[in-house]
DNA sequence: CGGGAGATTGATTCCAGTCAAAGGCGGTGG
DNA sequence: CCACCGCCTTTGACTGGAATCAATCTCCCG
């Protein structure tokens, strides 16, 4: 997270951002840097036949679709907000000159980069090669530890459908999925709601 | 790509590594940076049931595994070389020292992982969504632009084997696709070798 | 010429996707 | 307070396509 005072400084403005409204689409060349104030922002992509695979979900403090930005390419996914958000923008160019003027920016948002390709090296590992058990697992496990509660049970607060698009299954997988994987007491169900 | 002579000055060593030979194992702590000066290096990971999947390949002057040393965590994959080849190997310590004294290669760095991110956000979009064809398909697509042939037909030099495990499908799918491909002249197959 | 690796083929299985239909919950407005 | 509506969840039956398994086949190489 890049200070607000920073940002601003370099000509970030603050936006609102209503519930599932665009912040771009796929395909969209990257101008700007995004970060989020208050709300949650999902990022998803969109294959022809319409089937969507949610690429991240981003909240306070995050930042989202550096990448592109960085080597000025199109967004392969598309940002929607979820609910009523506040973020702040910043274009390009006022960002480019921060990154010059503040070396420690840069350098974290190198470490972010790197994490961000952790991440996702590990996440097409799972989604490849592991059994549909074990990628609702790898989601939840990441949940959890995103986080902060390494152990204790907590409820997991998305639809099955939100779980579908994260994990690239149907809705109807995931709920067979989830209710196999509570009588192996690998999750816990209470009405409707699940708990991980 | 970095400089040589400057990986050297913060005591890069080369090292030859035999084909077949690993350098890394996935679990392993990440604590070198490491960049081919000849040869081809594959970067895999392993699921429990023994399927592999290939995360990338890199060849003479690219670099891999940086993530993962960036930000101290273990590999989540294991890099195995294809044949003899000949690579620098530069301690974690050398390597922060040398981002410090040259903000240039840090900001290169920085495209690189933004670039990396990218690339593996289209990878897991086609992965996820796309039907059997068209994973091939981008592979191949993005094979032919690594090697900067836009247009021309070249030959593909992958077994069906290791065209199975960048696409996460098994070799007889892999074969029986090509098959159809090659009727429907998106590929051409001669003598068993693949163009495209 | 024999061996081995990769390529190919066919038969079968299995599991996620698809389609269609209910079921249940929460919220809203009358 | 209740009826209705819309969204999410659940269930069952069926389908299709990739995985699996088991043989061969072919080419290259020593």
């Amino acid at each position: 997270m890049i200070d607000s005072s920073i940002l601003m400084h370099y000509g970030a403005l603050q936006k609102i951002i209503e519930k599932d409204e665009f912040i771009f689409h796929e395909g969209d060349y990257a101008k700007y840097y995004f970060q989020v104030i208050r709300g949650k922002i999902k990022l998803f992509s969109t294959s022809e036949d319409g089937k969507s695979f949610t690429q991240g979900m981003f909240s306070d403090g995050d930042s989202f679709g550096e990448p592109p930005m960085l080597i000025r390419e199109r967004y392969p996914s598309s940002a929607q907000s979820m609910n009523r958000s506040i973020i702040y923008k910043l274009h390009e160019s006022g960002f480019q000159q921060m990154l010059e003027e503040h070396r420690e920016i840069e350098h974290n948002l190198l470490l972010l980069m790197a994490s961000r390709c952790y991440v996702k090296s590990v996440t097409s590992r799972e989604l490849i090669n592991q059994k549909t058990e074990h990628r609702i697992m790898a989601f939840l496990i990441d949940y959890k530890r995103k986080k902060g509660h390494p152990s204790s049970r907590i409820h997991i607060p998305f639809t099955r459908q939100e779980i579908a698009d994260f994990v690239g299954l149907r809705v109807e997988t995931v709920i067979r999925t989830l209710k196999t994987m509570s009588y192996l007491k690998l999750v816990h169900i209470e009405d409707r709601k699940l708990y991980f």
